[in-house]
DNA sequence: TTGTGTTTTATTGCCTCC
DNA sequence: GGAGGCAATAAAACACAA
């Protein structure tokens, strides 16, 4: 026994039967045909149910009537209690488990849906509505309220699980959004650079006609507005991404930077550079090629080339022409 | 009929509360 | 320290397929 605990063996009329059970048990002669009619005793209940100990020998006229199709424990006592020749042996054997009736069943289930703990008072009283051993009925309750719990469990485990699949779908639905967002975004910087490509080539044929002409007209491109500047950026760098090649041309260790200053400019301040020499016989190829930076870029394109970002290219000139702020984004997207 | 899995009843040991 | 609750478990009762 559990921590001195002593419990009246449930499955033996000496520990929990008392004068009626005792009655009743001595009672007891069930007939095939009537197996419940001896053990009635008319007025010695107040309730339907009439049980002797663990035994559960029921005497309940009403429940029994209405019930006697149902799956009871007399349908046990039925078919273990099959003639008088087995009735000594079955007074004689070790006692077994009985289940309870269902009337008796349905009677704690009510109880219990009212309230699941169970005060020493209506244990004593459930008890004896129900000709049980206020023991049984703690057990009942117990294993009830373990029955309850395991229930309870799983059904918040259903509803976490809802929750969960739910959350899931809206992520999955996120990520699909974004994806296209981001194959729009790719779109239209691709768009944007053949703009800006097709631009370039269009403004370096007219440097290329204006090469000629002193270098004070370049200043024009070089005092260009910011936002052209930036475009132009777009352009560098999407350059730089093309190939490594190409990056040569933003290297400070490259042979085309001179102490960081960018050959090209001193050579354009010289007339006598080189870059002059027939523009027009230039094909569409080395156009393509200047327009990719593959070859010296003109100044208009890198202005400024003096400046120390060139020995050391700005992160900005890597944003396909948004802003540095806009770094979270990518992050962000890719 | 029998083997097997599930449900129900009951026990045990530990823990908390008063 | 006793009463009662709970988790783990045993064992009987039951359901059901083969």
């Amino acid at each position: 026994m559990a921590g001195g605990r002593v419990y009246p063996s449930n499955t033996s009329s000496a520990g929990g039967s008392n004068n009626l059970s005792v009655l009743l048990q001595s009672q007891r002669v069930p007939s095939s045909s009537e197996p419940f009619d001896p053990l009635f005793i008319p007025g010695s209940s107040p309730s339907p149910f009439l049980v002797s100990g663990t035994r559960s020998m029921v005497s309940f006229e009403d429940v029994h009537r209405a019930n006697r199709a149902n799956r009871s424990f007399f349908r046990t006592f039925d078919q273990e209690e099959n003639g008088d020749e087995d009735l000594d042996e079955y007074f004689h054997q070790p006692e077994k488990k009985r289940r309870l009736s269902v009337d008796q069943v349905q009677f704690l289930e009510k109880s219990f849906e009212v309230e699941n703990k169970l005060e020493p008072e209506r244990k004593v009283q459930l008890a004896k509505d129900l000709g049980l051993q206020p023991r049984q009925i703690a057990i009942w309750f117990q294993n009830r309220r373990a029955r309850w719990k395991t229930k309870q469990l799983e059904k918040d485990y259903e509803a976490l699980q809802a929750s969960y699949n739910s959350l899931k779908a809206d992520y999955d639905n996120l990520l699909k959004e974004k994806d296209k967002l981001k194959e729009e975004v790719l779109q239209l910087t691709d768009k944007l650079l053949v703009e800006e490509k097709e631009k370039g080539n269009s403004e370096l044929s007219d440097v290329n006609k204006l090469s000629q002409e002193p270098p004070q007209k370049l200043v024009v491109a070089e005092t260009a507005s910011e936002g052209e500047e930036s475009k132009v950026s777009v352009v560098a760098c999407k350059q730089e991404d093309i190939s490594s090649a190409k990056s040569d041309i933003f290297d400070s260790d490259s042979p085309h930077y001179t102490d960081g200053v960018h050959s090209s400019l001193l050579e354009a301040a010289d007339s006598s550079y080189p870059f002059e020499p027939d523009q027009s016989d230039l094909s569409q190829d080395e156009e393509d090629n200047l327009s990719k930076g593959l070859l010296h870029p003109p100044s208009y394109i890198f202005p400024k080339l003096e400046d120390d970002e060139y020995s050391d290219p700005p992160a900005s000139s890597c944003n396909f022409g948004f802003p540095v702020e806009d770094h979270a984004f990518w992050s962000w997207a890719y």
